[in-house]
DNA sequence: GACACTAAATTTAGAACCAAAGTAACTGTG
DNA sequence: CACAGTTACTTTGGTTCTAAATTTAGTGTC
């Protein structure tokens, strides 16, 4: 066995686990705080106790009696813990910063090169200034972006469409900041935000599907983000297709992004003369919106392909559910039923039941989910490492410093 | 969170797991196995002191000292205790009988007809039959079947290929033998196997693919077997490959499948004509072993289909090397350039160097795979539930009781 | 052969958690 | 309105495991 078997859970993980349910998930009595962190009720009053003392928890009301004693709520004293999160794309960065309870307090987006020489510099300088500019207690701050990362708490990236290569973000940040740091893919940042504030709070196995520049899937396994081996699993764009197809970013032919992508969908366009060669796939949406039967043939005819191949992922993974979101979200009308059609012909019929929920978007969601990298913590002492520790113990000194 | 969050290891944990680890391993010092385990020396030393003193155990020769002082070795005392595995197939059973070691005691294979009315039944006794010849302390039942299982711990089977539908196997073997029963599905114990004598002690995140009558997978994620939300997890044999191909046994038409498990092959063979109406698969693999090149040609398509698909899953679950193994295995050399050429083609660049490792074959592995459900209890907390308890609790009285 | 150095094992004091038994506060029923 | 039934919380007395300091037993160096 490579890694330690037994997780003997370490020090203070149920104090941390106990205030981040009660931030993410709102007043919470003592019994449900044991059931959903699944500790005793002896536990549960002794920290409770503590945190009482430590003026970091208040007692609410009562609430009404369903035949035996009337459970008491406990709140956080103050929710104003957060953390700051910040999408990296190619030509700007989005960032936000997220309340415990995972409402944005702030939010905003600012030009940036990927591809300059000291990116890093000039992204440590954004965020050493949302830091400065930030009012409260600041957890850490959590980064996705478009790439392979090595880990959460270590954090070198490899980025293809940013031209990054290597790129120590976590290391370099941390040292400028003194701030824990948590990086991540972008698509996983997504799956742990569903975790946190989604479809995880009932169910433990679901996959999560992007659809816009690119595809990809977040999978969760056992409540948890599954990774890979080197932080790269989910790389869904990148299923063959088709042996002969156009060539992909990567270096192969017949990748499904190259269909179902933004360049598939202008490729299909160009081809069949719904766009010109300066059009966009603002353009193509358009044409579709309006009407235009060719524009709406080729989200169909993308559809096809994304729920067959969809339906090998579900195949070999057996999720509960499938969450689609994602920029290309608004045409989902037009992929919906060859996408629905095609999905349920592909699978077993022990399968064909999955739920597919579509789930509306907006931008920030990326940058939310960078966030909640950092506001997992208190529930994720694996993948989070040293960097969760320190999160947790700025937790437990928030109230206090307020 | 639908479920607990944090894993309170509880009670006889580390004195199953010191035991276990003992077996699997072999002779381990305290600091290696405090390492192993992720629980301090102090622990080890404890809890060794206790299980000398009970006679689980043992003290054998110093290793020479790296530098500090040497470490003694521990050893078990009475490494009799063992499981027995069963695979279930439609028209027999094959039984085997595993030391703690992996290394098989006795072995052999029964006529079975899992569609006769009381198929149940008939199990029931053959199991019955093997517990009562069995010699020495027997730590439990681990069962491997082709179909989908809703846990290890509770085993109610749905098996199209034997006819089973919603068949309770756990709960009537547990009542009828008075022993603990796993239950699992072949590729899934395979895996399991995997994890414990194979790839897993040196890799944390592989994947175990089997060729032969169909074509499975095993996933395996930070050290632990993926069973997906209904333990339906793997069905890479149905992955959509060719959405005109033939029609699948799930329902459906053009599944891997359909072109590289046994039936795939045995069609293109006929195609080709280098089998008749009644040929079989020992005809094809003698054709091919023989030099016929339409019957290597088959082979080799096959291997080409197989790559592309799985470099589908690595793209998808980012493992550190695949594992290749099954009935199939004998023909591989006939598989194997196809195979590489695909799945390196489609490989991202960043993938492309993944292992593959082809493992020699032999039928009792299913067996085998099936009794390691059991061995692998003491280091598997969570799927195991309330029958790795009781496995834990047989393993720590079985020598005293010899 | 004295010395520093290293790694393994042990001791000790204490933290974290739990099971079991008890108490509290309500609802419903005769 | 007494009484059982139910659920929430608390107290008590451990057990299990850890961190930190210590002891043990070797290696290598001058």
């Amino acid at each position: 066995m490579s890694q330690p078997v037994l997780s003997t859970s370490r020090g203070d993980v149920v104090r941390a686990a106990m205030l981040g349910l009660l931030g993410t998930r709102g007043p919470t009595s003592r019994a449900d705080i044991a059931r959903a962190l699944g500790v005793s009720p002896a536990t549960v009053t002794q920290t409770t106790k503590e945190l009482l003392a430590r003026d970091l928890v208040l007692e609410l009301a009562s609430v009404p009696s369903q035949g035996g004693r009337p459970a008491r709520l406990l709140g956080l004293v103050d929710d104003a813990a957060g953390a700051i999160g910040i999408k990296v794309t190619a030509d700007h960065v989005r960032l936000v910063s997220v309340g415990l309870d995972g409402a944005v307090r702030t939010d905003r987006s600012v030009d940036y090169d990927a591809f300059r020489p000291h990116a890093l510099d000039a992204l440590t300088d954004v965020l050493a200034e949302a830091v400065a500019g930030h009012v409260g207690p600041l957890l850490g701050i959590g980064v996705g972006l478009p790439g392979a990362v090595d880990g959460q708490a270590s954090g070198v990236v490899d980025a293809p469409t940013l031209g990054w290569d290597r790129v120590p973000v976590g290391p370099t940040l941390r040292a400028a900041l003194e701030l824990p740091v948590l990086v991540d893919n972008d698509v996983n940042t997504l799956a742990a935000a569903e975790t946190l504030y989604g479809t995880g709070r009932d169910h433990e196995d679901f996959l999560v599907v992007t659809i816009g520049r690119g595809v990809g899937l977040g999978i969760v396994t056992r409540g948890v983000v599954s990774r890979g081996a080197h932080g790269g699993a989910g790389e869904f764009g990148h299923t063959p297709v088709a042996p002969d197809g156009p060539l992909c970013g990567c270096g192969n032919h017949g990748c499904l992004e190259g269909f179902v992508g933004e360049s598939g969908l202008l490729a299909a366009a160009r081809e069949r003369r719904v766009l010109t060669a300066g059009g966009t796939v603002a353009d193509l949406a358009r044409a579709a919106h309006d009407g235009d039967a060719a524009a709406r043939s080729v989200y169909a005819d993308a559809g096809t392909l994304l729920g067959r191949a969809l339906a090998g992922a579900v195949h070999l993974l057996d999720p509960e559910v499938v969450v689609v979101l994602g920029e290309g979200i608004g045409e989902w009308t037009f992929w919906e039923s060859a996408f629905e059609e095609a999905l349920r012909r592909h699978l077993m019929p022990t399968r064909r039941g999955v739920p597919v929920r579509i789930e509306p978007w907006s931008e920030d969601r990326w940058a939310v989910g960078a966030a909640s990298l950092v506001l997992a913590t208190p529930f994720d002492a694996v993948s989070t490492g040293r960097e969760g520790e320190l999160v947790r113990a700025r937790l437990q000194t928030a109230a206090v410093s307020r």
